[in-house]
DNA sequence: GACCAGGAGTTGA
DNA sequence: TCAACTCATGGT
């Protein structure tokens, strides 16, 4: 048994397992009975939450995965908490109500080429799209009496055809996907998470398929770049609605983000959260697609 | 049948 | 620099 978010002073806080998961940032994860199972590059996680503390880690391969780094535990929650949940009510009620909300540290390929097929379409899609690409690709496991697909390597997918990745429900992201394979082959993955925001931002920009919302998601869910805050059509909606006039003029919902404005608008809330600013995207990631819109409530928080 | 989904590339002004 | 268009596709 492994304690989650074990504090320097001892005391564990809880991590709702499920709804981190089930936050958007990770595809490939199942729940059966009380168990979660998360499909991590080329190996299968059992995590089994207990009283909301302590997880149990099984691994379908011997290559250990530390439980503490996937679920970041090595970041000072409450003192990101505190940085972030100060700055408006909205943020503080965000914080409030998703209380065991982490974010993962993720395989970058995998977080690569999942936010790839991420784009334009919904959630549950994407999840689909991976699944073909691991029934296609990766190794099928048996493991407590279930049956799972790993994730591929690069080298695994670098002989995947266009149409075997249409074939796996990636339509015309297919090309995108396999571009991103070679791609991915070349670069240095070390020097990516070391390096910093906007260096690592130009390298990924610089892959097909890849533009400034899906840079930022590769960059927080898996390179290290916690300040990342990628802005999809529910931050959007939310920096139209309630931080309107700290981004300034020109943001209506109704409008597309250009290329420009993201980089202006993202900049700006880097800015605002500061360095943890990822930390507060995920929060109001989850929070406005719990209490939509059609919810008032979110406009009665005041600033 | 239109619209939406954790968007990005291309084109033309 | 930006709006308009296109790219597949399943769900509502």
């Amino acid at each position: 048994m492994i304690p989650l978010a074990r504090r320097m002073d001892g005391i564990i806080d809880a991590i709702d397992v499920e709804q981190t998961l089930d936050s958007g940032q990770v595809f490939l994860w199942y729940k059966r009975g009380r168990s979660y199972y998360l499909i991590y590059s080329e190996n299968v996680i059992r995590i089994e939450p207990c009283h909301g503390q302590l997880v149990l880690v099984h691994e379908s391969k011997p290559m250990y995965i530390d439980v503490e780094r996937l679920f970041r535990l090595d970041d000072d929650i409450h003192a990101i908490n505190h940085s972030i949940g100060h700055k408006d009510a909205l943020i503080g009620e965000a914080v409030k109500r998703f209380k065991g909300l982490r974010l993962m540290r993720q395989d970058p390929f995998q977080c690569l080429i999942s936010f790839i097929c991420a784009t334009n379409t919904s959630i549950t899609r994407v999840r689909c799209m991976l699944e073909g690409i691991c029934k296609r690709f990766g190794n099928k496991v048996e493991f407590d009496g279930l049956t799972f697909h790993t994730f591929p390597s690069p080298k695994a997918l670098q002989d995947a055809s266009i149409n075997d990745l249409v074939w796996c429900g990636l339509g015309y992201r297919a090309r995108f996907v396999k571009q991103a394979v070679y791609s991915y082959l070349d670069m240095d993955v070390e020097s990516l998470l070391d390096g910093g925001y906007d260096e690592v931002r130009d390298i990924l920009l610089g892959i097909e398929g890849v533009g400034n919302k899906v840079a930022d998601c590769i960059m927080l869910f898996s390179l290290e770049k916690l300040e990342s805050f990628p802005i999809d059509v529910w931050i959007w909606r939310v920096i139209a609605r309630y931080y309107r006039d700290i981004v300034g003029m020109g943001v209506d919902e109704r409008v597309r983000l250009s290329p420009n404005m993201y980089r202006r608008v993202s900049s700006t809330m880097r800015g605002y959260f500061g360095r943890y600013a990822g930390y507060a995207q995920q929060y109001l990631y989850c929070y406005a697609r719990a209490y939509t819109f059609d919810n008032p409530s979110i406009y009665t928080i005041n600033r």
